[in-house]
DNA sequence: GATCCGCTTTTGTCTATACAAATAGATACG
DNA sequence: CGTATCTATTTGTATAGACAAAAGCGGATC
């Protein structure tokens, strides 16, 4: 019981990702498709639209619909709160606030965010601990005046990261992944040596254009990495199996 | 000059993005919309499906459409084959291949691709500069069974990433990104010292279950990092924005 | 109380038609 | 020859109506 919609999405679809149709290659008409399938205009127009949509065909008036050129160059990654993530992998997870202090953003830090010095903010250092191990030390910065709330909240129960994600609205977040060495006193807590290859995630979360936090989660390279899976019917949707970083 | 269809859209984008529909509110029925906005249920229909098609939304039939809960955890990233990546940012590459060798699988690495040990692999090692400068070290496998070509191909002029890229048809990729230290070898050939934190990405390739290429490539941690943005309206869907991987 | 049946609501899919917008290619004109 | 205009084709958007499928709900029956 597939509907038609379906039946031309798919067969377009293996088509082109059998490399039967080439990156260039016009795919039929409309009115041909009509033709073939014996349905109306709308419902192949709908199918076409869909798949244009998802970066598989470009569509242009009077010319006609062509596959798209491959892109293997974007990958989804999921990238979680540190918490979920353990608790999704069956691992216990707990935290420990190191430092929490309400301060004025100086003009370094101001222009590392893009916004105006002087801002109330509230500075947090925190220990992730997976299954007993050090797993990641996290150094946030939280907007007071856009999340008022926190000024009140120790986070001793629940971590920064999921209170935030829970209590505040974004629109726009940006990831950053880097590879850094340890330098003293992040060796020293995470237990591992001085110099040892870290990845370090940095994330930067907005609500129309005001940022709301700023974390930097930095993993001993050792216990940590990203994966995601890709699949170029699913441009650039997220997929099911693509796995979290993973210990 | 914008659409009934997109209107709808942004209408209840920007009601969830703002936090005044919170994740499980529930969405006027269609018949309401209808009403709302005086256009016909077809066009309240494709816009709403459009937003359970990116994620913003769940719909159950009888019961309603509904804000999905708020996900923070999917990133889309720009992955790129490294010379087309060094073009975009202005930048001149230049690449060397060090070791070009025909193979048969073993079976540890076999067992690391999920493949039979005993085929016939292209084994390159290759190494790409940017600006004059030591960029990146990529270890590749080409599986010969899937990419016959290979076997009389240098990769003189075009880098071994490019020419699949153009050359072979994928079904599935999947990335892996780590810290690791380099070692003595790594070390020498990037010019930067032993023990230096290094981004080592991994990048399997498969067509239709069999695994085309396998390639790692390992960049010095302070001349790389990835880079991404999502944007919630556009749930798991690539934006313009989105930066690739930086110098 | 438990189970089954049918009613109603809501979404899913499809049709046939219509007009609008973009634009490649042909044609007319200076 | 170059330029403006027209025309035909293709996609984009919208309508009104129809029936199907899923599922909550209440009532009848055992």
């Amino acid at each position: 019981m597939v509907s038609i919609h379906q039946r031309i999405v798919e067969d377009i679809e293996t088509r082109i990702m059998g490399g039967i149709w080439l990156p260039g290659h016009r795919i039929p008409f409309e009115h041909e498709l009509v033709e073939e399938y014996q349905c109306s205009r709308m419902t192949v127009n709908k199918a076409l639209s869909a798949l244009a949509q998802r970066g598989m065909i470009t569509r242009r008036r009077k010319v006609g619909s062509f596959v798209a050129s491959r892109q293997i160059d974007r990958t989804v990654m999921d990238i979680q709160d540190i918490s979920t993530e353990a608790e999704l992998a069956g691992h216990h997870h707990s935290h420990k606030i190191l430092r929490r202090k309400v301060e004025t953003l100086d003009a370094a830090t101001a222009a590392q965010l893009g916004e105006t010095t002087g801002a109330d903010i509230l500075r947090l250092h925190c220990l992730h601990t997976v299954d007993g191990k050090p797993n990641a030390l996290e150094r946030r910065i939280i907007m007071l005046a856009m999340v008022p709330s926190a000024r009140t909240e120790s986070f001793a129960s629940v971590p920064p990261g999921k209170w935030l994600l829970d209590m505040v609205p974004w629109s726009k977040a940006r990831h950053v992944i880097r590879a850094v060495s340890a330098d003293a006193a992040t060796a020293r807590l995470l237990e591992t040596e001085r110099g040892k290859a870290c990845l370090t995630l940095i994330r930067q979360t907005w609500q129309m254009s005001r940022t709301v936090t700023h974390v930097e989660i930095i993993h001993p390279g050792d216990r940590f990495q990203f994966a995601g899976d890709f699949h170029p019917t699913e441009r650039g949707v997220p997929n099911q199996r693509s796995k979290r970083g993973s210990f």
